[in-house]
DNA sequence: CCTTTAGGTATAAATAGTATACCTGTAATA
DNA sequence: TATTACAGGTATACTATTTATACCTAAAGG
């Protein structure tokens, strides 16, 4: 991610050292900044929390968002599935160590947004 | 973004205080967590840059991406968008003060991507 | 019985992003 | 002089992602 440009005595530019493809900043936000993927993240912050109930926590996603985010995050090691009963069916989701590495960052954003009433 | 859900005395749950509709953390992702914004906004972090330029700079996004993100991010105050020349056109593009404020959070995401190696 | 809850899946429609080509005008190159 | 290259985009068509809506199986409550 250095890049950078360079002007040369015609007052034109060249970039010096471009990124390719997906940079850091662009590879992260392919992780937490999928469409609901931060919101979930930051809502399993104080521990396992129910499917259905991770569905009405985000007012305005959809299960099939929900379920295909929680899919992605788990399998990325993020976020940790288990189920704690079977018959009347009942599963939870938790943050892995991994998956709390980036509650600060999503805490920085919630403040950023609100100081700047973000909409 | 105070919601947290409680236990009755059959282990069910209910949510207290739902966030409805995007709570902070989406409202703040789906500005700086668009598809190629973030990336944009942190080749931005150094001064002005030109419109082919950062489409050099990002390999990967498209003329008409980096053009709708940077009129987003102009209409939302983040990016002014100042043309140096008319004749052989030239543009640049440069980062407001309220642009400016997002830039502690990517860097933080662009060290957490590369301290996990998120790919 | 009928409805509700849990944890999802199926289908179709709407929205977002990509690839590719092209436009106007200036300037350097062959 | 003809050709090509660069600036800053726009147009078109296509693909992928997201949304809305309905539905499924099983258990429990009224």
């Amino acid at each position: 991610m250095k890049s950078r440009i360079e002007t040369d005595g015609y007052g034109r530019k060249k970039v010096i050292d471009a990124c390719m493809e997906p940079c850091a900043i662009e590879r992260g936000m392919r992780i937490i900044g999928g469409k609901w993927t931060g919101s979930l993240i930051y809502h399993l912050k104080d521990g396992p929390v129910r499917f259905n109930d991770l569905n009405r926590m985000l007012g305005g996603a959809t299960k099939k968002m929900i379920d295909q985010r929680l899919k992605e995050l788990e399998a990325r090691g993020m976020v940790l599935r288990t189920v704690i009963n079977d018959r009347p069916i009942a599963v939870t989701y938790e943050l892995t160590e991994l998956g709390r590495s980036a509650l600060d960052i999503l805490e920085d954003l919630r403040l950023w947004s609100e100081k700047y009433d973000i909409r």
